[in-house]
DNA sequence: GCAAAAGTGTTGTCCTTACACCCATGC
DNA sequence: GCATGGGTGTAAGGACAACACTTTTGC
């Protein structure tokens, strides 16, 4: 766009035919890749997938595809998502475009990355081919192309991100008591928090609905199980000021 | 990218051919636009041009250039950044690919937005075709493509990121008045600051150094001038929590 | 009764906010 | 001397961090 700046009087030659002017441009293969955080077993995880390219065979890289001719690059990541998961409606945001010439073997392939929240135990994988499974975020290494580079931005990210917006929720069943939201902040930002100001942090912040429910089947004492409220939080979404720890 | 998941067993058809497959891939026309934020007479401002496309006769639009073949995004944002401003080595970030389909009157392009900060006065413009020049973004309008959205979304962004680093001195002369300094933050965030809270915060963050000069030329007391400590920044810049108001 | 985690309050410290007066300079 | 902004300190309130004991349940 606003490609050629004339050096003779201005409005002389506008460009009639926007058409041309787009059909002359270079194209570049692009894609989407979905970085799919989940959380288990105390443990951040990562939705991965054996990478069919026998260049990289044995590797493990991100759920990805070609973004179609008209297709939204939201939309794609979306299409991949539910594709690979069978789950739509869930939360998914752009982190930012990799275009390193050289980051895929079989030429330039321009990709942009899209990170998504789900809880792992709501959605079973169905398809299992390639290896499809949840891989430890903090294990993870050998990745093809340069996903590994894509997960570590995105994993970064998404530790901002959830200081900034309760998006931690996404990663847990409906129903979960606060031990397992302080497990989940502790696993996600590597650090470990007073359990008494985590419970009065959130008790003020107004975002939990007491469902009056304990856990089931612990060996131990069984704590309250709380639900996010959605509606209070996107109600409060633009004075969302944050979550510090 | 393991773009077909077979459902047979694996490790059966690994694709050999990697460059075959990305010939196969279909294509997008990719530019980038730089989103330059300057600073001058109390205004947040906005580099701009009349757009050459003759269906946007008359409306303005971002610097903005197709990225060549093997040429990465960040390097292509440099680029257009040089070629309009003459000026390297400043800040730049990608802030995010614009896809609607329909953002171009002359087909699909994609476009990825770069933000960038620097100080007007530094830097004449010297093309001044197609109506160059540095536009109030509050009183922008009628901008070519999406441009407008961009630049919101920018602006979005450069709030955000104002607060959390100090970049906003990229905007400000290399000495400048910490009444300048509060102006610009003021500018930007549309809110009004108490000076002696404000002057407390930056005294205490230990990042301006007192150059031993004043003002001058004011129409009223001069005000002591002060650098931005880079370096101190950059050594700290892990530890980096915010700038809060 | 023992292990394991749930649940709960107080205090000190620090940071943020609000606020008012005198000072230096240009005109 | 008057207008304009420069420069400074303090007190109150709110948020955060540190900290220990009792309760409930499973085994």
């Amino acid at each position: 766009m606003t490609k050629k700046i004339s050096n003779e009087k201005p409005h002389e030659h506008l460009i009639k035919d926007a058409k041309k002017l787009v059909q002359a441009y270079p194209k570049v293969p692009l894609t989407v890749d979905c970085v799919i955080f989940g959380f288990e077993e105390n443990k951040l995880k990562v939705l991965v997938i054996k990478s069919d390219l026998e260049y990289y065979q044995g590797h493990y890289s991100l759920l990805g595809d070609i973004v179609k001719d008209n297709e939204e690059l939201d939309q794609a990541a979306y299409r991949v998502l539910k594709e690979r998961t069978g789950m739509n409606d869930v939360f998914l945001d752009q982190v930012r475009a990799f275009s390193h010439p050289a980051r895929h073997p079989g030429g330039r392939v321009i990709t942009v990355a899209y990170c998504s929240l789900l809880n792992i135990n709501h959605h079973e994988l169905k398809i299992h081919d390639n290896d499809l499974n949840w891989h430890t975020v903090s294990t993870l290494k050998d990745m093809a192309f340069d996903h590994k580079e894509i997960v570590d931005e995105c994993y970064s990210w998404l530790q901002k991100m959830i200081q900034e917006h309760p998006l931690g929720f996404n990663l847990l069943p409906e129903k979960f008591s606060l031990r397992e939201l302080q497990n989940l902040y502790e696993a996600i930002l590597g650090v470990s928090l007073d359990r008494r100001n985590f419970r009065k942090k959130f008790a003020s912040m107004d975002l939990l609905v007491d469902i009056n429910e304990m856990e089931q089947d612990v060996p131990h004492r069984p704590g309250k199980l709380y639900k996010f409220n959605f509606e209070k939080y996107e109600k409060n979404k633009r004075k969302w000021i944050g979550i510090d720890f």
